[in-house]
DNA sequence: CGGCCAATTGATTAAACTCAATCTGCGTGG
DNA sequence: CCACGCAGATTGAGTTTAATCAATTGGCCG
């Protein structure tokens, strides 16, 4: 793992005694005992939600702040005539509704791809994270920023780019961000998502979407066995989808 | 105007003797003499970008915030094949770079629809209006939760909704939008960009987006004149694209 | 061994793209 | 005041990509 000014980090925490949100904030910058705690702490409110299940509904009122501790999760709107835009996936680590002190009504619905564990967190609670531990609340508005990146690539994925690169973008895209929460496995990562999400993520037709996994298998960009997917050139992935990490690892403290 | 109660609030501050910011927060909570003046005092280092001038390149390292004060600006990313994807709109009193205290390097252009004026604010004076003006700091929260969905909802446009549908949600967007600092003028709203812009932002063609407005004009649901558009059927326009306006509008203080 | 959900394939249709002209409004210089 | 140039807007024609409709197959669980 290299950090933004390109030095090698070595994460000194083992991940069973830590936290996904620990994990990737600590993956950047070096965090001190008292923070680490700190953030545990925070987490310590839990709830389960099985796979399918829908934690936030669209529109209706939502008052607490989730921290995802393990499984994967989606964000989406659906239309009333049934259509559905995924808006991104939920990686351990990521937080939903940072902002939800300002904007009480959910915007989108999210359900969990896998069984999940969330962390409960009240709202007040982030704001005085952000007063006593600076490098923590930096470290809260590095994730925003970051979401908001992330679905800005989403949007040029959708709008200007193919079939095929736009699958080719996400894949990578989950590669990196499931990297920095260890949920790679030698090559290996899983995907708990069926081709109707990814063609829901996408913009495409589930046909279109299946034919498209096709190629990029007969074209040896990817292997996919039992839900788990092998990048098998990501320089060549990368450079087809003009594909840049910056956003997705450049953590600045000023 | 109404807030997010229901309750109606009137503008007490003229546009004139305001800024932009002012003036969408103040018609969303009151704000004190205090916090007006210290907002506007915030903005006094401003500087012009002639029509078509980039003022912020992806990739490059980006170090200030931004307040547009006059005049339309787009966000966007331009791929090495040429195709362009507009991210959103920047209108007056809309902030660039509320993040740039975490992560340096810009993740897109923006450039000048119409001859502009921006303020340019230290980010670390951000850090300290949320300390001394709480409700400021939650305005400036706000907006970027703000901006956040609006991108949600772009994406939403992008993926799962016809060109027809994708040009009416993004009239109705920026309609509620510009309705917020003012730049209605009696049922028009002027509409500094080019079709190509439209495009672009919608992820269509040209010829095809053209084709698109000349159906909007012959279904009657919209006039254009000399780069003015007015909406001749919002009732119909909202109904057939789920616009919802409460993420442009909810401003909820805990 | 069913039953069911997900994945795959074929055939056809439709939406949107590309290429190529042409037109229009507007500013500029003679 | 008019000719010219140019960028943006418009239209036509043909092509491509992706959507839709309709089966069929495969894998997993009870």
């Amino acid at each position: 793992m290299v950090n933004f000014s390109g030095q090698s980090v070595t994460n000194i925490i083992p991940k069973e005694k830590s936290t996904a949100l620990v994990q990737k904030l600590g993956g950047l910058v070096s965090l001190s005992e008292k923070e680490i705690s700190f953030l545990k702490s925070l987490q310590r409110n839990t709830f389960s939600v099985e796979k399918g299940g829908e934690f936030i509904r669209d529109g209706e009122t939502w008052d607490k702040t989730f921290i995802l501790q393990k499984g994967w999760a989606i964000r989406y709107v659906i239309l009333s005539s049934g259509r559905r835009q995924i808006l991104g996936f939920v990686l351990p680590g990521d937080i939903l509704g940072l902002h939800i002190n300002f904007c009480r009504t959910a915007s989108y619905s999210a359900s969990a791809l896998t069984p999940i564990q969330l962390a409960v967190v009240d709202p007040a609670g982030i704001m005085e994270i952000c007063e006593k531990y600076p490098l923590l609340g930096a470290g809260l508005n590095w994730c925003t920023a970051r979401e908001f990146a992330i679905l800005g690539d989403h949007a040029v994925r959708l709008g200007r780019m193919s079939a095929l690169e736009r699958l080719a973008h996400l894949f990578l895209e989950l590669w990196y961000r499931a990297d920095l929460v260890g949920e790679i496995k030698g090559d290996w990562m899983a995907l708990p998502m069926t081709q109707e999400d990814l063609a829901d993520t996408l913009g495409l037709s589930l046909v279109h979407l299946n034919r498209t996994l096709r190629k990029m298998r007969h074209e040896n960009l990817i292997s996919l066995v039992k839900h788990h997917v092998r990048l098998n050139n990501i320089e060549k992935l990368m450079s087809m989808t003009e594909f840049n990490t910056s956003h997705l690892e450049e953590f600045s403290t000023s």
